[in-house]
RNA sequence: GCGGACGUGGCGGAAUGGUAGACGCAAGGGACUUAAAAUCCCUUGGAGGAAACUCCGUCCGGGUUCGAGUCCCGGCGUCCGCACCA
């Protein structure tokens, strides 16, 4: 069908760059985006992971809030009161490193970054409620964190420790376990100290039972970031055994050493016992002996980097102390303080068994000291059956272990727990079960001005005393300077100067600020009632629109922000503040932005806008757009700085408008793997662009009843079937989150309705052509939610004055998803080799006659019966000659 | 070392145990045009054949099944997480 008439009203192309801020102003104009607290729809909470105010937005960002967007735009069309807001998580060290270099106020530094990538985000055209806005930097936020901080204090969920932490030395702050990424800052990439400051502890370790076991209940989360959560909180089962030790050999009153271990099975198999260096008997033994301080002093040394201690080869010192074995006191194990036994975990001490773990095995086979096998693998000969290098931690029987010889392991684990549990020494028993954890406590204190202040004050007199809730917000002075490395609140001149709370007398404010992932716990319940000035939360309104129905974020947040905020949300309601323990009951993580990387003949990278590809046939080839230098076409890696193969959205945009770089973005790869970005997809989603404005453009030229007919004929019916199935299939793979796949069924789609318009006659009859305007209608609000700005330019070509954005999903017709008839692949001995259309609700023995009369299947035969005829209903039908 | 995921055309990827390669990209051919762009049409896993069609094909080797990309066992490879946690 032509449509030259009416043609010439449009103009030739859809211009994205006119159209976008129109529609986005319409939008805002009706705020169609903001949610009501009060709404009385089924609620849905969808959530992308919030910003940093970096200055710009990355490709990261555009593909993580175009699928959230995409969810929220959905739901809302489908019915719900959608919560989809958004925000800053604004302190952190860049604001302090901009500060030093460019001699700009942190503060002013964020706002302005916030206030671009604001104007960003809008022109991406997201579905959002920016009157939920919030900023973490903002005393308004952060006043409310400092009051949670005080009542988690009241509440044991905070503790003051002296203990050793992680150092970054660039960033000159504290870092949690969880921020160290292979022996190196998170942040600034620098090898991370040990050493020893007084830390604010949240309690985290208080719940790790609990965080463990509710990890079974989040079934819409990925189980790779389970796993994770699971293996870092690291439960697990074993023994503390006191041993006795020989009084002529200790330094002084010490009589016992209390062990923690998960193979008590394998007492019989001791050899040494080994203490941390910085255990309080390792400590006590030192002053009297040199050479032990000296070795214990060298321990300290070596190990002050992670990747020293990583990499450090096993190192012991015999302190001569001598530890009775429990069952035997006969018998006696050396004591050595070795360099791999760690403080913080367990006691500080084990009993090495080197037949059966690695490290005891290195450091016995190093020193001397030998090994006895008492586990003894299946099918292997006791007699003859010896380690040398390898210890064995696998299953098996107990040898050379007196009255444990012939159990299996578990049985013998059990054995040794209750015979020692039995026997008691000066009134306690000689072991207990206990269960232990890899998960410590979350260290917050940061010694940085950008940060949330700990609302305490130092007092001489009366120690550690919380600000009063009605002095709060603590709020962080203006005037600063960073003329020197450190914390510049430590040496401000008036701001930590106060008096005592409790006794008036001259004190000292709390210089350390606040762990910046505090700030990012608990900003996704606060959007649900940002407006609230008394409170944190308002808890009926919390509880309303928790927890988030759709996380989305990087999977870069596997462990410290999903394992904080769960934390989090438990401390919040332990104190009152919401009735909830889960905050997010789906988490999508989705896949990185890749791009090809360019290098120069110089070894120098080259970035994707100043390289021009040229197709050879198969080949690829890469020159510099400006000098026609020819470019060696590298790896597909990460979007970074460092290899320069970033793409800016905003280029994206101004020459391809905010839809098609939504549409690119969701198209090419399932959401949750990485996604290549390259220019042929860019221009692929941009010709389908102006497609679909063509495409919907002829269809609002068909002149079509208003009045839907009461019957359709073949070629209007396959038009609805069409768009009918496209619905089906675009509803089913949004609720899953299969973007990809949604893409796929409206290309397929908007091919269908080409190809029957380009076939049909000039004039439609009535029904194709009210089946044309209906498949317009469906289609449009299929594809709304990934493009919007090209949705409602299509919307309203076709008539409409309400915007799609407030439209309601289609309805699906499922009739129009039946056939009377199918066609079914016919397989002789597996292999497809007919076919046979019969009704589709055709039994068994009818399919069976049908495919038994087919010319192929009677060449199969041969004149004889079949062996089997599978009928799969609606399926297949397999012959097996 | 421990734990996990993945392996399908030239590329990204589809495929409740049921017609492998949907959809897109790239490529080749053609139409329109003075020409280009844009648009439209056709071809595109491999081999053979004029064609109808036939054979082969989802990392490799076995197995279960009427039927396996999918399930099971054993390899190989790639990627990710954790890592002196007793």
């Amino acid at each position: 069908m032509t449509a030259e008439s009416s043609k010439s009203a449009r103009p030739e192309r859809y211009n994205p760059r006119e159209a976008e801020p129109r529609w986005q102003q319409a939008w805002d104009a009706r705020g169609i985006f903001a949610t009501q607290n009060d709404d009385p729809r089924p609620k849905y909470y969808v959530l992308e992971m919030f910003p940093y105010p970096s200055g710009r937005i990355h490709m990261g960002h555009v593909r993580n809030y175009t699928m959230g967007d995409v969810v929220a735009r959905y739901k809302r069309a489908a019915g719900h009161a959608v919560l989809h807001p958004m925000g800053w998580d604004a302190f952190g060290m860049p604001a302090e490193n901009a500060a030093m270099a460019q001699k700009v106020h942190p503060k002013e530094w964020t706002y302005s970054n916030i206030a671009a990538m604001k104007k960003q985000l809008q022109s991406m055209g997201l579905s959002l409620d920016w009157a939920r806005e919030v900023a973490t930097c903002d005393p308004a936020y952060y006043r409310h964190q400092q009051k949670m901080f005080l009542d988690f204090l009241g509440a044991g969920l905070v503790a003051r420790e002296y203990r050793k932490v992680n150092w970054d030395p660039v960033d000159q702050t504290v870092l949690a376990n969880e921020q160290v990424i292979d022996g190196r800052g998170w942040r600034s990439g620098a090898l991370v100290e040990q050493r020893d400051l007084h830390q604010w502890v949240f309690k985290i370790s208080d719940y790790a039972e609990e965080l463990l076991e509710a990890l079974d209940t989040l079934d819409r989360w990925p189980e790779k970031v389970r796993l994770m959560q699971k293996n870092w909180i690291g439960r697990s089962e074993g023994l503390l055994i006191r041993f006795a030790l020989d009084p002529k050999t200790t330094p002084g009153s010490e009589n016992e050493l209390e062990i923690f271990t998960t193979r008590p099975d394998t007492l019989f198999g001791a050899k040494f016992m080994a203490l941390s260096p910085d255990h309080p008997l390792a400590t006590a033994a030192a002053k009297k002996n040199p050479e032990l301080a000296a070795f214990i002093e060298r321990c300290h040394h070596m190990g002050t980097s992670q990747e020293a201690i990583d990499t450090a080869e096993k190192m012991g010192f015999d302190t001569g102390i001598k530890a009775v074995h429990p069952f035997d006191s006969s018998w006696t194990l050396p004591v050595h303080v070795a360099n791999f036994i760690l403080m913080d975990y367990g006691t500080g001490a084990i009993f090495g068994c080197p037949a059966h773990d690695q490290r005891d095995l290195d450091f016995v086979n190093k020193y001397g000291l030998g090994n006895t096998p008492v586990v003894l693998p299946p099918g292997q000969d006791p007699a003859s059956f010896v380690i040398t290098d390898t210890a064995y931690d696998g299953e098996g029987t107990m040898i050379n272990s007196r009255f444990l010889d012939g159990m299996k392991i578990e049985g013998a684990k059990e054995d040794v727990a209750r015979r020692l549990e039995k026997e008691s020494r000066g009134n306690r028993p000689v072991a207990q079960r206990q269960v232990n954890y890899r998960l410590r406590d979350w260290g917050i204190s940061r010694q940085r001005y950008w940060g949330c202040p700990i609302p305490v004050i130092h007092c001489e007199k009366c120690g550690v005393v919380p600000v009063p809730a009605a002095e709060l917000p603590v709020t962080l002075p203006d005037d600063i300077n960073f003329d020197k490395p450190g914390n510049p609140l430590d040496r401000h001149p008036t701001w930590k100067h106060v008096k005592c709370p409790k006794c008036g007398g001259e004190a000292r404010r709390e210089t350390d600020t606040m762990d910046t992932f505090v700030d990012s716990s608990w900003y996704f319940i606060r959007f649900t009632d940002p407006w609230n000035a008394e409170a944190p939360t308002t808890p009926k309104i919390a509880n309303a629109w928790m927890p988030v129905d759709q996380y989305i974020g990087g999977i870069e947040h596997a462990i410290l922000h999903l394992l904080y905020s769960r934390f989090f949300t438990r401390a919040m309601k332990k104190t009152g503040h919401i009735d909830l323990d889960e905050p997010f009951a789906g988490l999508f993580t989705q896949g990185m932005v890749v791009h090809e990387t360019y290098r120069k003949k110089n070894g120098e990278w080259a970035m994707p806008a100043e390289v021009t590809i040229v197709s050879e046939g198969d080949n690829r080839k890469a020159t510099l757009t400006a000098t026609g230098e020819p470019v060696e076409i590298g790896p597909i890696e990460k979007m970074s700085k460092s290899r320069r193969n970033t793409v800016d959205p905003d280029d994206i945009m101004d020459s391809y408008g905010a839809d098609v770089a939504r549409w690119f973005m969701l198209s090419d790869s399932p959401p949750d793997r990485d996604v290549i970005w390259s220019e042929e997809g860019v221009q692929g989603a941009s010709r389908f662009v102006q497609r679909l404005w063509r495409l919907l453009g002829e269809i609002a030229d068909v002149q079509a009843p208003v009045a839907r007919p009461a019957q359709f004929f073949d070629q209007a019916t396959a038009v609805r079937k069409a768009a009918h199935r496209a619905l089906a299939n675009v509803t089913d793979d949004i609720n899953k989150l299969r973007f990809n796949r949604c893409v796929a069924h409206i290309y397929g789609c908007a091919n269908t309705l080409s190809d029957v318009i380009g076939a049909a006659e000039t004039s439609p009859s009535p029904d194709f052509a009210w089946a044309l305007r209906e498949a317009g209608d469906i289609l449009v609000r299929l594809f709304n939610p990934m493009m919007p700005h090209l949705a409602e330019e299509c919307w309203a070509a076709l008539g409409h004055k309400t915007l799609v954005a407030g439209e309601a999903w289609p309805q699906l017709e499922s009739d129009l998803l039946v056939e009377t008839t199918i066609t079914l692949p016919v397989q002789i001995n597996g292999r497809k080799r007919a076919e046979v259309t019969v009704a589709r609700d055709a039994g068994k023995d009818a399919v069976e006659a049908a495919v038994l009369t087919l010319d192929e299947v009677k060449k199969a035969l041969d004149g004889k019966s079949p062996k089997k005829v599978i009928v799969v209903p609606q399926r297949i039908v397999n012959v097996v000659a």
